[in-house]
DNA sequence: CATCGAGTTGCGCCTCATGCAATAAAGATT
DNA sequence: AATCTTTATTGCATGAGGCGCAACTCGATG
């Protein structure tokens, strides 16, 4: 619906294109074309001309085009931090609008680390798109940190470290550390049964781009952790490869339940040392679930946000692995 | 931009249209797809394709379709108030991106009593457009009292009466009243020398749907009205034609001098009983133009509106009748 | 009961949004 | 410094979708 006849004009209220707006928002916040593009399953040449378009309507530009990136001129960005709040709370009067007890529908963007996802939220995520056909999750893992605004993320799921964020987090569900080796590194190395004596030991250690990790053992009784040195002759960034190793034997690995529980239910993996409490993250305990006050207010988001917490309650299922020694695993549902 | 792949849902975010959302807002508030088609220079079944769209993508209905009419479901009216304010703040967000010099831009629509808007406003508005060529005006000329928000008014004027309502009103200019006649009917029945003796005179009354007019006249040193019962062989609730009778002979007529201040300073009509004061709406002595706070954000109208303050100001051509006694009328400018 | 006005729908036409491919520009890499 | 790679732009062809006209429906009005 263009406007007619045409006068000459700075701006032209009437070609805004609510679809232009949207676009605009994302490429402010990804600060790149290529990024909308793929948030929207849309060519970039679209999302060029999307761009364009408003600018010419706006009669003005919005970004500064730079090689591999553009940035918000200053008219954009205060156009930008308008438009965002504008179109949530479209967003928030629109689905508003839906009954009390209309099923939740639309995109769900997840973020979670690698493993985490793949164990963890791919069955809890089947179960909930069981429940509600009208949710499309699009799951992005990654082992990096990212920043759900930047990226579009509806929830981000953090296990351990928690940055001081503007964003809301939730606790999810407690994180425990178990020692564990196979059965058939046992049968030859024997039992560690102190922390001192992990020296003698090969202990498979995670070594990220935060340096390579320490463990720390804690008794009931004490207030803090001990670090302890340990080595062994894997390193590596990706804890499935150390998962699998410690699988065939080759040593012991450290690692939180919701990773290794089904492996020590199935007894492939048997638990060491205890009568302590071990950890690679001092004092960090906790699962969590980060997402934006915006986001918290939709209803796929609070529906997806209420299923975790009932399925994870009282106790999430990979720390059940204790009562599942011996049997078949127990799958999520 | 469609969303893609598709999932069964109840609403899709992304089918909303900001055209649509628009048409929605000025169906609801005029109550007729005919009113927001012509608000649009639009056919009506591109109104009712445009709402059937939007009802489809929120998954509901918004209108009950009466004959003649349609009016809000409760979802509706309660979609109607968010938009509303949504589209509001979109508008001033995208106006603000102008720099602070900016020309004004886009339609201007306003509405005004019929005679005064062909005499003064049509005027007014041709210099104002001068001014700023991006300014489009949809002049609305009606005698009967219209509510600018259900009208989708940018500008009303109002001369005299001024109802209590939640608009913004702003004094424009005072309206004087003058009686007068043709120098032809006072030749030949003569001037009448006090309110009292108009009763010895043919008046020729205004009477429209609030009844005929009555004549009330005030001296300096009064602090009331005092009403005088005149009659006459003309009664109209056209002012116009009782203005051509009066410049005919036919008789007095007791009108604002926006009304016949040209007449009266080319002599077509000679001033009497100007040691009274005359009106017709005792108390209302006033010109104002009424608009919304929402309105009266934008650049388009408070350049008006500041335009009119000062070609009005100190006292409107109109009222300069008396200086251009026996010369050419002064065009406004 | 005929007429009128408001809204709906079928149909054809035209505009515009889209993706592909070629291109430009500049930062990253060797 | 040359080359490669990535991001964004633009020409072009195609198809989707918005539009107005006309016929129709329905109920209020006189």
């Amino acid at each position: 619906m263009t406007n007619r006849p045409k006068t000459r004009q700075a701006m032209n209220l009437n070609a805004l294109d609510l679809n232009a707006l949207r676009v605009f928002e994302r490429v402010a916040a990804s600060g790149s074309f290529t990024a909308a593009a793929r948030h929207f399953h849309r060519a970039v040449s679209s999302v060029s001309r999307q761009i364009r378009g408003l600018e010419e309507a706006l009669g003005q530009p919005l970004l500064y085009r730079h090689t591999r990136a553009v940035a918000l001129t200053e008219a954009g960005w205060r156009y930008y931090e308008e438009i965002r709040e504008i179109l949530e709370r479209l967003d928030l009067a629109t689905e508003a609008l839906a009954y009390p007890d209309a099923e939740p529908s639309g995109v769900l963007r997840i973020n979670a680390p690698v493993a985490f996802g793949q164990r963890q939220i791919v069955p809890l995520l089947h179960t909930f798109q069981r429940r509600h056909g009208g949710i499309t999750a699009e799951l992005q893992l990654s082992d990096q940190v990212i920043d759900p605004v930047r990226e579009g993320q509806d929830i981000t799921f953090r296990v351990g470290d928690l940055a001081d964020s503007s964003l809301v987090a939730r606790r999810l569900a407690p994180m425990n550390y178990v020692v564990a080796a196979a059965p058939s590194y046992l049968e030859v190395h024997g039992a560690p049964r102190t922390p001192e004596s992990l020296s003698d030991h090969n202990c498979l250690l995670y070594q990220g781009e935060m340096g390579r990790q320490r463990w720390y053992f804690q008794t009931p009784d004490q207030s803090g952790s001990t670090p302890h040195e340990v080595s062994g002759n894997l390193y590596s960034n990706d804890a499935e490869s150390l998962l699998r190793a410690a699988l065939l034997g080759q040593g012991l690995v450290l690692f939180p339940t919701w990773l290794i529980g089904d492996a020590l239910s199935q007894g492939e993996l048997v638990p060491l040392l205890e009568a302590w409490r071990g950890e690679v993250m001092p004092g960090r305990r906790d699962i969590h679930v980060l997402t934006t006050e915006r986001r918290l207010r939709t209803r796929k988001v609070r529906a997806f946000l209420d299923y975790l917490q009932e399925s994870l309650a009282p106790q999430p299922a990979w720390d059940q692995w204790r009562e599942r020694i011996g049997g078949l695993s127990n799958d999520h549902r």
